[in-house]
DNA sequence: TTAACACTGTTATTTTTTTCACAGATATTT
DNA sequence: AAATATCTGTGAAAAAAATAACAGTGTTAA
C-alpha cells in the first residue's frame, strides 16, 4: 500500500472518514457505497473506485463495515505519530483555522503560531503558544513540525516560506495570494479565496 | 467568447490578471508568457494556451501587452455591472473573507454580511452591515446578491444554502465541513480546511 | 543577405480524473 | 429451485487538464 494514492481520492477519504464518523452515531454498522456517495453528493461508482483504491473491500449485499472502513482509511491518510503543524500569521485567518482543530484530537495537532505583532507574541490562542516570527526556524526544527499554514499578508509571504523551508518543513498550504516556489521535496497546497470567488462569479454570471 | 472556459484556466486568469497589475507597477509595458509563468511558478506553456482560449493575442518578439491583457482578462471574467457577495457566517473566517475585499473596488462587492449572533446584527464589520439571518432571503432577493460565501459551522450550512438557493442565489462557495447539495443550476464551490491539511499531511508524511 | 535566434500560437500527446458498463455474487421472491 | 433484484469490483471509455513538439515569423547578428 505504498503506492501513492492520486490526489483526489486522498481528498475524498479524508471527507469519507468524517462523514462515516458522523454516520456512526445512528448506531448503523454497515453502509453501501450509494450512501456513503449521498452523504458527500457525488457518485457510487466514485466512492468505490476509491475504495478499491486503498484495497479494502466490503462484502456483497451488506456494503462496507463503517468502524473497518474508518480505520484504514486511517491507516492510510495519518501517519503513525501523528504530525505537528505551525500556522504562520494570527490575523482572523490564522484564528479560524486554529479554532477549527482546537479542541479535537487529531493525528494533525497544532502546535505553534507565529506572528510578528507584539501584541500577539507569547500569548495563547486556542490553547496554542504564539511566537515571535524570529523564532520560527528554532521552533520547527526542534519541535519536529512538518507541516506549515501560512496565514500572512501576501508581502511576507515568500519570505515566510524560504525560512519555513530552511528551516525544513515537508509541507505547506498558503493562504497568502502570492504565489510561492517551493522546492520538489516540499508539498505545496495554495488556496487563493479572491481568485475562488471570481472564478465563481464567472461561472456564475449571466452573459 | 461566450463559451465556457476551462475551470483551472479561469482561475488562472484571475491569477494572471493581480500578478500584472501589480507587475505594472514596474513600469513595464510588455511581457512574455515565460515571464508571467515565473510570477505564478508555472509552465510558459500554459501561460500561451490560457491566453489563446481567450483569444488574446500578443505580439512576436515583444510578448503580450500588458495593460491591453488585464483589460481582456477582465472583460472575460469580470462581468459587466459587477456583482454583488454575502458572507454568512461573522466567525474568524467570515472577518478574514471581508477583510481581504475591503478597500478594494472590484468588480465583486460584499454588501451583506449575516449572522444569528445578537452581538454582531446590525452592527458594521470592515464597512459591512450585519443582518441577522431572517433576512437573508429579503436582503438577497432585494439587492440582487448573486454570490454567497459560507462560513458557519458545519451544522448551519444545510440549513443556510437552503436558504440562499431559496432566495435564488447563483454561486456559493463553502467553507464548511458539510458537503452541500445544490440543484445544477447554482454553482458552487466547496473548500474544506480539514480536508486539505490531511491531504498535505499524506503526501508529506514519510513512510 | 543569410544564418541563428527568440518568441508566439497551435496541434498532438500524455497524464489524471471521472464515468460507463458489466461480470460476479448473494439474498429475496415466486 | 429458478428467476429476480441488489450491490460490489473493475476493465474500458470518456472527459478534463497538462505537457510536448514544432511550424511560423519577425529580429538580430554575421
Amino acid at each position: 500500500m505504498t503506492k501513492k494514492l492520486p490526489d483526489k481520492t486522498v481528498e475524498r477519504l479524508s471527507q469519507y472518514r468524517r462523514a462515516l464518523l458522523n454516520y456512526l452515531a445512528s448506531g448503523k454498522h454497515h453502509i453501501f457505497s450509494h450512501e456513503i456517495a449521498n452523504l458527500l453528493h457525488i457518485t457510487a461508482v466514485q466512492v468505490r473506485r476509491d475504495i478499491m483504491l486503498i484495497g479494502y473491500t466490503g462484502t456483497l449485499r451488506q456494503g462496507y463495515d463503517v468502524k473497518e472502513l474508518i480505520d484504514i482509511i486511517g491507516k492510510i491518510i495519518d501517519s503513525r505519530d501523528g504530525q505537528k503543524v505551525a500556522v504562520v500569521g494570527i490575523g482572523n485567518l490564522g484564528r479560524a483555522i486554529m479554532g477549527y482543530f482546537s479542541g479535537k484530537r487529531t493525528k494533525l495537532n497544532i502546535v505553534a503560531a507565529f506572528d510578528t505583532n507584539p501584541e500577539k507574541v507569547n500569548k495563547i490562542y486556542a490553547g496554542i503558544p504564539c511566537y515571535h516570527n524570529e523564532m520560527l526556524k528554532d521552533i520547527i526544527k526542534n519541535e519536529g513540525i512538518s507541516i506549515a499554514v501560512i496565514s500572512v499578508p501576501g508581502e511576507y509571504a515568500e519570505k515566510v516560506a524560504e525560512d519555513l523551508i530552511l528551516a525544513g518543513i515537508k509541507g505547506i498550504i498558503n493562504f497568502s495570494p502570492k504565489p510561492l516556489n517551493v522546492p520538489s521535496h516540499v508539498y505545496l497546497q495554495e488556496f487563493d479565496i479572491v481568485t475562488m470567488l471570481e472564478k465563481v462569479a464567472y461561472f456564475v454570471k449571466k452573459a
